[in-house]
DNA sequence: TATCAGAATGTAAAGCTTTACACCAACGCC
DNA sequence: GGCGTTGGTGTAAAGCTTTACATTCTGATA
């Protein structure tokens, strides 16, 4: 009985690697039980139309017989591809993008594709290990929600024109990727017409990133709105970067000083309840003596005090749709390069008529 | 001139594959230029203390001479596994969740893994299918954010003692998994005694899911520390779901009646929001005739008004602690069962002396 | 009936890496 | 000087799937 090191009998596991005891069956497998090769078993599975119907069936019922799940490591490796697409955004604990990303998964996982949700965080070597991703095939094309990325990454993924990049909510001035947005420009001069109808006339606005695309583009429709109003003199932008406290911040500053405005319109809502609090601590009222309008309509926008009034886009559908136009771009389609989709503007309890 | 079908040299390009012409190079083309076999290569990659120092040094300048990056399928296949992690999370708009994530992703990527984030949306299909993923290679562990998870799908992967599962901020009362908590009972217990500090002697709860083993811990605590109090009697427990409208809802529910509570505990913060709403409508000042605790310190609490006392608990290491158990679990090593987290109460304008 | 087209299937290579095993040289020890 | 180590390296198989190409067979056309 000295049997005592390498005791149990490992002929009863087929493969010796290591782990793993419990091995997976393979194709091999399958087409034992079949009755068939390989080759038809994997053309069953992936072209079915080019096997008979009988097989087809045999095919069908081995796989359940022997429990298979397809290797996705060895079908990548020789397709050349990962089935995943990842997802760059600035700040994963920002509720404005759970509903995109919510789109992009659906379409996503209907087409047999996971999302990688890269939070960048500002981060260069963030962005850029998660570029990385697609020349070693560990993903196959890229949706950013956010431009604020590495230019040079982004021209060098780009340099052939079908390059599997999407541009989603942002944009880059210098750099024409396909993109989904809303039209910032419109949306914006909507809500300053809105208040200028109101009676305001001391508009002032807390932007976003000034540098940032979007964020011109809004300051455009913004300039333009109060000009057809007749109030170009009273524009007044501050730059905050779209979080609670930056709106909290430039609301103190705004409200604080000598003339101050009676309407703000800001970039994002998170920003916007941030004004709330900064008027609240000021003792002014609001909408009584300060309208505020918020920009995304995230969750929170209808539990602040007051509800809030704010430019709402369709978060979900701008998710399908870039899944859908990066998808289509990897299948090698034509992709129409700029979709604008429609906002709204939901009147709540933040905005009203300026004291007399 | 009746070239005009096949044309173009495909003699250049190395492998006649498909598309992806500017084809990467391979672990080949590395031993080529380093003047060594692939297997010394592959080793000076991974076991770099097999390898003379000399090669070592001449494999890696052949790496960067050649632009040469490991195929991550190839790799994938050959160790049987993914390096990838997901997290199964019950609702992604939720919060809560981020600064776990971003806890959780920062030791996974130090160890050289990514975290694929799995919304489950309360669906067991979804869920299933996040499960799914363990068994083919394509995820080397789960890290659970939810107990609402079917069964079934725990046990059987659970089936090995050491199955790479990890639970985290929940549990499950009757799979017993490595998990990592804050104490939900004391936690609670700790508000409660707060408020009854400061005299209040009808303090209601609005919890989870009644059925989740926290919110039943919670409610434990809530109870203890009522009958601590000499308050038995005024337990009073009302169910939500964690979002703002439950909270909102029951707020109403509460508020409306009779004998109303001087105080409400909530099992999240986007509950005790949603009771501040509810509240206002009613007419109801808050902390004047009202205190209100919420629980998750998520970045909302600071803004909201009034600024909300609530249970902190710290993501951010809860995150980090579950992806090292995970990992450790991967490794083969022991791992500590049952880790418990510390937390904070932060009292904020919320709460305060009941009315006379 | 010979031939051909087309459908259905099989064979085997390719995709890239890791690793068990074999091999060799250098070294130290008795 | 023979022998056992040890460190460094190469050879080749294995991991699982897909697919180009070859093969076989059926039915139809000339």
């Amino acid at each position: 009985m000295q049997k005592d090191k390498p005791t149990a009998s490992r002929a009863l596991s087929r493969r010796a690697t290591s782990k793993r005891p419990p091995s997976m069956p393979t194709i091999k497998d399958v087409a034992l039980a079949a009755g068939c090769s390989t080759a038809t078993v994997s053309r069953a599975l992936a072209n079915p139309e080019k096997v008979s119907e009988a097989t087809r069936l045999r095919v069908a019922s081995a796989i359940d017989e022997v429990g298979y799940a397809p290797n996705v490591a060895a079908r990548n490796l020789r397709r050349a591809e990962s089935r995943t697409i990842v997802t760059l955004l600035p700040d994963i604990s920002n509720p404005f993008f759970s509903e995109i990303i919510n789109g992009m998964e659906e379409v996503a996982h209907q087409a047999g594709y996971q999302v990688l949700i890269g939070d960048c965080e500002r981060d260069p070597a963030r962005a850029e290990a998660y570029f990385n991703l697609l020349p070693t095939n560990q993903a196959d094309g890229i949706i950013l929600l956010t431009a604020d990325i590495p230019r040079g990454l982004v021209r060098h993924a780009d340099a052939r024109a079908d390059a599997p990049l999407v541009m989603a909510c942002e944009f880059f001035s210098d750099v024409d990727l396909p993109t989904v947005t809303i039209d910032n420009y419109q949306a914006t001069a909507h809500a300053i017409e809105y208040l200028v109808s109101l009676g305001h006339a001391r508009i002032a606005a807390i932007s976003g990133p000034v540098d940032n695309p979007i964020c011109r583009e809004r300051t455009r429709g913004y300039r333009d709105a109060l000009t057809a109003g007749g109030l170009s003199s009273s524009a007044h932008v501050m730059e905050g970067d779209f979080g609670f406290r930056s709106g909290y911040q430039q609301g103190l500053a705004l409200l604080d000083g000598a003339d101050r405005p009676s309407a703000i319109f800001c970039h994002s809502d998170e920003m916007a309840i941030g004004v709330l609090k900064a008027a609240r601590q000021l003792g002014i009222r609001v909408p009584e003596a300060l309208s505020v309008v918020g920009f995304d309509n995230i969750g929170f926008s209808e539990y602040c005090e007051p509800e809030l009034t704010t430019v709402s886009q369709p978060r979900h559908e701008i998710g399908q749709q870039a899944m859908h136009t990066l998808l289509n771009l990897l299948a090698g389609e034509a992709v129409v390069r700029r979709q604008t989709l429609s906002t709204q503007l939901i009147v709540r309890k933040s905005t009203g008529r300026p004291a007399a």
